[in-house]
DNA sequence: TTAAAAAATTAGACATCTCTAAAATACTTA
DNA sequence: TAAGTATTTTAGAGATGTCTAATTTTTTAA
């Protein structure tokens, strides 16, 4: 069990801005049929030159299969971190969100900045505290309620 | 109430590293009588050289008064953006110390990183969320209790 | 099938932040 | 007070990650 969660949280050895990109591809990849330098920079709010330089870094690091004018596709590594990126991302934003009460747009973004800062064990004591927020609202616990009202409160 | 809370965590529109400056200067000139570059440099963990240059880019923005050999103190301006982000470092602190059970010394490291991300809005709730929790705390809520049992297992 | 438009890349610059090596300044103590 | 030590700064380089302008390649459509 610990050992399982620490696969889901191991850190990936990438600066901030490569796992964001990391990311951002494997995005693309679910909701497209291929992946475009133009949709990536659009969605990284940067242009496209930066994209092409830190698609040659990503291929060098073999967590993409890229080459000049032909669509981008991440290798098993990149699956494997993007994973990794994108669970945290996934937790963050429900706390930001589920617990926190921030609107869903904010939540996410907040949790896009978070995801590359926390530690293995922080994310292993935020699922387990997250599970337990979780059962504590489907079981409609008073205190749970009492707490979102608090949060909602202007 | 909810113009304090933003004042209190107001972005300081700052670079994390600037931040983290601010923040060093700031412990530093509580901790001993001088600021020298040689202790920033040493709880930065980094060279001396690079002190130097982020105190002149510092003293460029009015943050600080700094001169060559000369030892480092904060201005207005500085104190209260080092006070902004101490608040929130310790507001998060607690979150990871007190909530998520993360032993000290983790919980002020994942802080001092996360610090740097959290907008105002998020920083606002993470207030009223650890208001509810340090009540439910003292309270000695049956809930809470539980809560604690689930973080401490490993 | 070829001309126009769209997409991507190259070239080169710039900002931030770090480093090492060497020089300058300040402090200490014999 | 002068020599030696500690501290700080300068000079210059390098990594990361961004940009604009210009060029190249691919795609589209007449």
């Amino acid at each position: 069990m610990d050992s399982e969660l620490h696969q889901l949280y191991d850190l990936t050895g990438l600066s901030s801005n490569m796992e964001d990109y990391m990311e951002v591809i494997s995005l693309l990849s679910v909701e497209n049929r291929v992946v475009r330098v133009k949709d990536i920079a659009k969605k990284l709010n940067i242009k496209m030159p930066s994209v092409t330089s830190a698609l040659n870094r990503l291929r060098d690091l073999e967590l993409i299969e890229y080459e000049k004018y032909v669509f981008v596709e991440l290798t098993e590594e990149g699956k494997k971190i993007s994973g990794q990126v994108y669970n945290k991302h996934k937790q963050l934003s429900h706390f930001f969100h589920d617990v926190l009460q921030l609107n869903p747009v904010t939540a996410d973004q907040e949790a896009c900045k978070v995801e590359h800062t926390l530690t293995p064990e922080a994310c292993i004591q935020l699922h387990k505290f997250m599970q337990f927020m979780k059962k504590a609202d489907d079981d409609k616990e008073p205190w749970y309620a009492e707490l979102r009202a608090v949060l909602v409160q202007k």
